[in-house]
DNA sequence: CCTGTTATCGACAAGAATGTAGATAGCTCT
DNA sequence: AGAGCTATCTACATTCTTGTCGATAACAGG
């Protein structure tokens, strides 16, 4: 065994040596990367390997098999996610002149530009069991407009109460159509050029902020 | 060769034979069922074959390779998809009592329960190409609908014009909506359990329709 | 410098998936 | 009934993918 490397002569190549825990999360990262591209079903060991720059073998050392890889790279890409709605949401609580444009802000830069979203659909079209508290973020997003609502509508002196699934639906429409919008819009619209696309998505979330604005406003039995 | 069949006597197998065009429909529909539960990459031919009761190389003779075969099934899929929307459009042009309610509805049927939600999502995500023409369909509603809503507004002795963009964005809207609702409504609330989830998808389907409803009656610059 | 630990590698194994080749059997037509 | 066409089959070839094994080399601590 080697005698191709005898008969190279003395081509010995230098092996990088990282810590467990370095190489743990390179190939993490790889893996977080192909699962946005090509869904948990399309990640290959050596595929990630070549990316990382190691032998596949090295892959299956630190992860034990291909299955714990993907969860793996999912659990973490989920907590990722949370991760990010929530920064988001605490920095916009601050701004409190249109708390619900900044929400609706909030949730498309969550889920649009990282390709959150494309990752959620690959979960979901993969028929990936929603853990129990996986819709945990976005409740507390509905919940936390129903209060501001509640208190914008008490503040203007209403009588009558918006109701919470009035609230709920409405974030929900939001979330729901920024999604849509970030996997689909282009099909949709028939579009093919990414610069048109984006430009018409940011259009139209522009739109939909001052709908769902003079809805929660408004709107709502 | 085929010893194996003189060494257990008699035991013949009976082929059944179909027609060309009997066998290639048969094939595509047990692909189409797969494209729509794994997404095109997904799909074998040992189960496609398998679902049909043929043997894989029986496939490969009618299509000539797996990748021929899953682009028929992604062909015949949009056609279906381009003619249930037209179809269901034509049924709900008669009823012009609440032509936005049944155009909501038409989009709903069209996207929801047969699961052509989930292939345009599986199509998206895996880098299908739109062609020209994947967007005529929804375009076709949008100016359909903008179309009725003028009238409306004209009959209503209103002086102003409805955008386009304003009527096109709110099509857009409902569809996003009900397709992202499709794919990751169950997601998004925590749901597990699919009847509770359809529930909860009627629900705001219906709050959908009074929202939209009343945006294109009276909404819009 | 020497030694133990282990991250990494090359080589191989086993199974799955696509595709090929030749034989066979069911139709249709005469 | 016989002949031709071809849909279908079994068997095999090839490539891809995951996983195993033993060897090696990088690094840490005595």
């Amino acid at each position: 065994m080697l005698e191709f490397m005898r008969a190279r002569k003395i081509a010995r190549k230098t092996r990088v040596r990282r810590t467990a825990d370095d190489a743990r999360a390179a190939i993490l990262d790889a893996a977080e990367q192909r699962l946005q591209q090509v869904g948990p079903a399309g990640i290959r060991l050596h595929d990630v390997a070549a990316d990382v720059g190691v032998s596949h073998p090295t892959v299956l050392h630190h992860f034990g098999s291909r299955e714990a890889l993907v969860q793996s790279v999912i659990e973490r890409r989920i907590g990722a996610l949370e991760r990010d709605l929530l920064t988001e949401m605490a920095v916009n609580a601050g701004s409190a002149e249109d708390p619900v444009r900044s929400m609706l802000d909030c949730v498309a830069r969550t889920l649009g530009p990282g390709g959150h979203a494309r990752v959620l659909a690959w979960l979901s079209l993969s028929g990936h069991q929603p853990r129990k508290d996986d819709g945990a973020g976005f409740t507390a997003i509905a919940k936390a407009t129903h209060e501001l609502r509640k208190n914008r509508w008490k503040a203007r002196g209403e009588d009558a109460v918006p109701d919470f699934e009035d609230s709920y639906f409405t974030v929900l429409l939001a979330g729901l159509a920024v999604f849509g919008d970030a996997i689909a819009g282009p099909l949709f619209r028939g579009e093919s050029d990414p610069a048109e696309s984006e430009a018409t998505s940011a259009r139209f979330r522009a739109w939909l902020a001052t709908i769902v604005t003079s809805h929660l406003e408004s709107g709502g039995r």
